[in-house]
This record gives C-alpha cells, structure tokens and sequence, in this order.
DNA sequence: AATGAAAGTATAGCTGT
DNA sequence: ACAGCTATACTTTCATT
C-alpha cells in the first residue's frame, strides 16, 4: 500500500519531478510547510518507493552515444515467460533506455541510444541472437529530441 | 565547447545517471579521487549544461495517471516551422513526457501519460485541434513498463 | 592545471517541545 | 511549525605533483 498522497505531497512531488536538489526550505517556501515537514515528506516517500529514484540527466550529445532509436519488435507469445526473460536481458542492456509491452501492430517498444548506425546495428543483431522469443523488428531512428523527461503530473 | 571530458567526468556521470543524491565523498571512493574533486568536477559540468537537469522519478502508480501511451503521428511537411510550433506546444503539456521527431512510416512519436483510455482520448482530441499540422495518428496501449530510465552509457 | 588535505562556512537533517 | 542541536556537505585555501 502506497497510496495516501495529500496535496502537499503532490506539489512536493511536481517540484523535486523538475529539480529534485531544491532545499527543503525553498519547497516549503512555494508550497507552504516548513522545512522540517518538507523533509520528513520527503523521506516518506523515498521510504514508500513513491519517489523510485533521484538521477541526473546528462546531455547525450557529450557520452560518445549521440543517436537514438525506437524499435518496435514482435514477440514469441508461445511460452508464457518469454517476456519475463526479455525482461531481465535489456535490464543489463545500457544501451536500452526503456522498454514498453504494447497493444497494436508491435509487441514491444523500445528506445535505444547508440553511437552510429553501425553500432546500432551490431546491438540489434545482438539482441536476436540472444533473444530468439524476438521475431521481427523494426526502427526508426530519431532526427531530433523535441521533449524528454520522465515528468508525471500529480496534481489532482 | 562542451567536450573534453576525462574517464573521472565518465565515472562520476555513470553513477550520479542512477543516484544523484549520492555524496562526492561516496563517488570520489568508487572512482579514485578526493571528495573536492568530485565537487569541483559535478559543479562545472553542472555549469557547462552536461549535466541537464537533476529529477525525481516517481512511481506512476500513485500520480493518478497511471496508464502510458505510445502515439504516432504523421505531421504536415509543408510549412516548415511545423515541427517547431508543435515542439513549443508540447512543452506546455504535462502529460506528454517525450516526443521524437522520427523517420519511418510515421513522423513523431510521442509518449503520453493518462488516468484512463478516456482522458487520454480527451488529450489527442485537444492535440489534433489545437494543432491542425498533425494529420494522423495511432496509437500504442502500453500494458507493461519492462524498463524506465533516462540513463545513457558514458564509458569509453 | 589539477589534486588532496585541512580549515572554514554553510546547510541539511533530526530531536523535542 | 518552530527552535535548537548535531552532523556533515560544500567551499576555499594552499602546498604539492
């Protein structure tokens, strides 16, 4: 059970969502506690699981892995915990930001960032080779980032 | 001028990617320096925008916009600047977290957070109104998160 | 030029009321 | 929520490589 968030939560919630070092003293200020209520909220929360991680976004353009892919890929829905296995492979995948189970033409999205096509390539090969539950795939590769977060609006 | 960074920048970048609130005292341990040089290396990559943005990831669960879509778009190419009105008015959307100007059989990607199939229905309908560029769309229903992160692979 | 160690400053987090 | 306390994180300085 994790439930429970009252309104202050929630604005504490949208705000470390965009800056996550703000002070507890700056939070209360905007959203109307002191700090100390601030900080016992906060460790709640870290405590509960509701705030999973706090991690730093680095520009892609400086880590040697300037592209991005979204590949869509149909799964082997014969053996029930082909997902489950897939799941704990792209898990030790760095170069697999994220990885959605779909509804739709595709079973599977995923977003992957890579150093050039090439690079691209030998992942992807990699990864049939090692997942035969994968059947098919299909890329499109990123021209441009036009907005990336992982921002959650919590506002009732 | 952005470049230059040392296998330390890399080191300190792969760890504060999954723990940002971890102490200088801590990384310097893990990757070989004192804890003022980690602060004085976290504190001009700061300034010089490598690192974008601190943030907390939180459990969509207790947002109350628990469900993801994954939508493609097909975009008007006439009109050149299109792509950019559009990239000003997703920015003001909370519920879409990312959207990627992509290749392939669709031109943009977006990923969008909902409370139900309804509202997120509602959020297209005021896309497609509210810009006339878009001209078609379909949609993903994601049933499963298999992974979430922003993290991109710094090691040389 | 950048490090590490130590000193100094500031601030965060905890406790009790 | 506030005040007081303790701990510690960041900054600055400086000698060193």
């Amino acid at each position: 059970m994790v439930d429970g968030l009252d309104d202050f939560d929630r604005s504490i919630l949208d705000i470390v969502q965009r800056d996550c070092q703000m002070k507890a003293e700056a939070i209360g200020h905007t959203v109307g506690l002191s700090a100390s209520a601030v900080q016992r909220r906060l460790k709640r929360m870290r405590e509960q699981g509701i705030i999973k991680a706090e991690i730093a976004v680095v520009d892609r353009r400086v880590t040697g892995n300037p592209m991005t892919f979204i590949t869509g890929m149909e799964i082997e829905r014969d053996n029930y915990d082909a997902l489950a296995k897939f799941r704990a492979w792209v898990d030790r995948q760095d170069h697999i930001q994220q990885v959605y189970y779909v509804t739709g033409a595709v079973d599977i999205i995923a977003i992957v960032t890579a150093h050039d096509v090439g690079q691209y390539d030998e992942l992807m090969a990699q990864l049939m080779s090692q997942n035969p539950q994968i059947r098919r795939m299909h890329t499109n590769v990123v021209l441009k980032d036009l907005k990336l977060g992982m921002m959650v609006p919590v506002q009732s």
